[in-house]
RNA sequence: GCAUCAGUAGCUCAGUGGAUAGAGCAGUGGCCUCCGGAGCCGCGUGCGGAGGUUCGAUUCCUCUCUGAUGCACCA
């Protein structure tokens, strides 16, 4: 469907041409002052310069043009030169109508026929998800699936940390203390699960910072490893799959799913064969012992550092594990875009390896390479979140923290089991984590505050919730509980102040979803929603749907909130939580 | 030192080359013969500072202050 906004522009557009103006000039935006009108075209102003003409006048010449046009009510010039637009309740209705019949609300398919691989997650084999996996988990799986609801072919990808030092000190420390690990069958048989890997790990770090034998051992079994040792990879491969079996449960609970679970390993086999391409071809030359490509260029206002490729100690680095990441996925899957949703403290490595790949013809000119860093997650101190006593807090606690909150605000309620309380509590505390971090803009610093973000009333995730279990309640006692994807009854043109609002709200779902979608986004979803809600709200309370005498009308109340509960199931979708029947 | 990003109400955050810069929280005053009051309706001296471009700047540019971050072989 063509956004209202598209339509209001052409019949302007051809006001414009017809009075001489250009085409260019009319652009409609949503009204900044509601109290005035719905849509604003300020084109007239724009235009002043270029006709030297005062605005008013161009304005004017602008109106007579289309004021009978049937989808105005009122269209207005306005000083110093405003074109303001309220729109036909008739048209209104009918463009909700469609809406509510039209495929995914008439949104368009702006990324038909492209590919796109997200890369997000980034967890650590053998580590434990933290609270640092938290934001590029709930950011990577809202824009994937904004991007899938698009129409992109959207391929999300975990991309483990499963290579390199920190699994030959895991190895070295297994071997040590059981030195039959090769031999068994399983890694269980040896007793070492998931929560062993996890102690074994930070252990090994730190021993290898002060034990230079054993680091030494840990440096030779990552080679070994590396160079495919059949004992060292095999047991290497045990690790793997116990630990992603574990990270899978984790992310499962978290709402976000992989459709794809490589990691640097499968890089590697790419690396020999890029290396030496851009040796041949001349990009990468020694520097300081080390292959480098220059990746600098003329507008840089600071020097942006060449591109490693091959350490002075003929191993390779992070660089050139990504670089190879990207041959293979242009290989297999001819994206138009990679998205990297990764801490924007890493933003200079990946312009570096932007830049490289380009440079080096890995990816073609019309390959999109995205960077979407986030920021840190802040205490209320304003520094990065810590666990009170210093640490790293993990991402189940932080989970079981949000839902033990929820579930001591609902247990209360006589009119429910405790194991529907629970299990109430865990989606509505996954949606104040989720909320609360997607409601900022990815980019910026955040204050971490979970008893503000489970909060039932103001700008959360169970607000929202709460407006839905609302809509529903009145659902059922109208007995369409379960008719919300049948239901055929017609919104009628709206005769309140709130109810137009509300049809108004409903109808900037496509803009706001092309928006979030173009700018990687998922913030303005959450404030579509809590527009909505809002709007809802304020409609409840000055309609009262379930006691209104006229049956038409009636049944137009009842399509109008059907459809805002489907939009607002949609929207949350597209954050990434789902809603309860009863809160 | 150089660079990047940020600075909006007491607090947490939106927003924009245009009209009177918005929400939530906190505070405070109303609204229950109420479909869920976890709600609704009120109440605000705020764009770090100084210049510039513009008919118009919180938005763009320069300088400046403050903060976060990054500056080749860790990822």
């Amino acid at each position: 469907m063509k956004k209202i906004i598209n339509l209001i522009e052409e019949i302007l557009a051809d006001a414009f041409d017809n009075c001489g103006y250009d085409k260019k000039y009319a652009k409609v935006t949503l009204s900044n002052r509601p109290d005035l009108c719905e849509f604003q075209c300020n084109g007239a102003m724009s235009a002043a310069k270029e006709y030297h003409k005062a605005p008013i006048m161009i304005a004017n010449d602008i109106i007579p043009l289309v004021k009978e046009h049937s989808y105005f009510s009122s269209i207005e010039a306005v000083n110093p030169g405003f074109i303001n637009i309220k729109l036909n309740p008739a048209f209104l209705a009918d463009y909700v109508n469609d809406m509510a019949n039209a495929d995914k609300f008439g949104c368009t398919d702006i990324g038909e026929g492209k590919t796109i691989v997200i890369d997000y997650g980034g967890p650590n084999v053998a580590k434990p998800l933290h609270i640092g996996h938290l934001r590029p988990a709930i950011i990577g799986e809202s824009i994937k699936r904004i991007k899938r609801f698009s129409g992109y072919n959207v391929i999300g990808d975990v991309h483990l940390g499963d290579w390199g030092y920190q699994m030959g000190l895991i190895i070295e420390s297994l071997k040590e203390q059981h030195p039959d690990i090769f031999e068994t069958a399983s890694l269980e048989e040896c007793g070492v699960t998931v929560s062993v890997l996890e102690e074994v790990y930070p252990a090994a770090s730190k021993r290898a910072k002060e034990d230079e034998e054993f680091a030494a051992r840990a440096h030779e079994a990552t080679y070994k490893l590396q160079n495919k040792n059949p004992e060292y990879y095999n047991l290497w491969k045990k690790i793997i799959d116990i630990s992603v079996t574990d990270l899978k449960k984790n992310y499962s609970n978290l709402n976000v799913d992989f459709d794809l679970w490589m990691g640097e390993s499968d890089a590697q086999p790419y690396i020999p064969d890029m290396v030496e391409m851009m040796k041949e071809k001349g990009f990468a030359y020694e520097s300081n012992g080390a292959l480098v490509v220059d990746v600098a260029e003329e507008t840089d206002k600071k020097e942006v550092p060449p591109c490693i490729i091959v350490k002075s100690d003929g191993a390779y680095l992070y660089s050139t594990t990504d670089l190879a990441t990207i041959v293979q996925r242009v290989q297999d899957y001819k994206p138009a875009q990679i998205i990297y949703v990764v801490d924007k403290r890493q933003e200079m490595h990946f312009k570096q390896v932007f830049r490289c790949s380009k440079k080096t013809g890995i990816v073609s000119g019309d390959t999109e390479l995205f960077f979407v860093g986030f920021g840190t997650m802040n205490g209320a101190d304003g520094k990065p979140f810590k666990t009170r006593d210093g640490g790293v807090m993990r991402l189940e606690k932080l989970i079981g923290d949000a839902t033990a909150s929820i579930y001591d605000k609902i247990k209360d309620r006589d009119d429910m089991t405790e194991d529907e309380a629970a299990s109430i509590a865990k989606i509505v505390g996954l949606s104040a984590i989720k909320y609360g971090d997607l409601s900022n803009q990815a980019s910026k610093d955040y204050i971490f505050d979970i008893d503000r973000f489970c909060e039932f009333e103001g700008n959360t995730g169970p607000y929202i919730l709460y407006t839905m279990v609302r809509i529903k309640s009145i659902l059922r006692k109208c007995q369409l509980d379960n008719a919300i994807d049948s239901c055929d009854y017609k919104i009628l043109p709206a005769v309140s102040d709130s109810e137009r609002d509300l049809q108004l709200k409903l109808t900037n779902l496509i803009e706001l979803v092309e928006q979030a979608c173009n700018e990687n986004a998922p913030h303005k979803i959450c404030q579509y929603l809590y527009d909505i809600a809002n709007s809802f709200n304020g409609f409840y309370h000055q309609n009262n749907i379930i006691k209104e005498e006229d049956k038409e009308r009636q049944k137009s109340f009842l399509a109008l909130i059907i459809l805002a509960y489907r939009i607002l199931k949609q929207g949350i979708d597209l954050l990434g939580f789902d809603a309860p029947d009863r809160m």
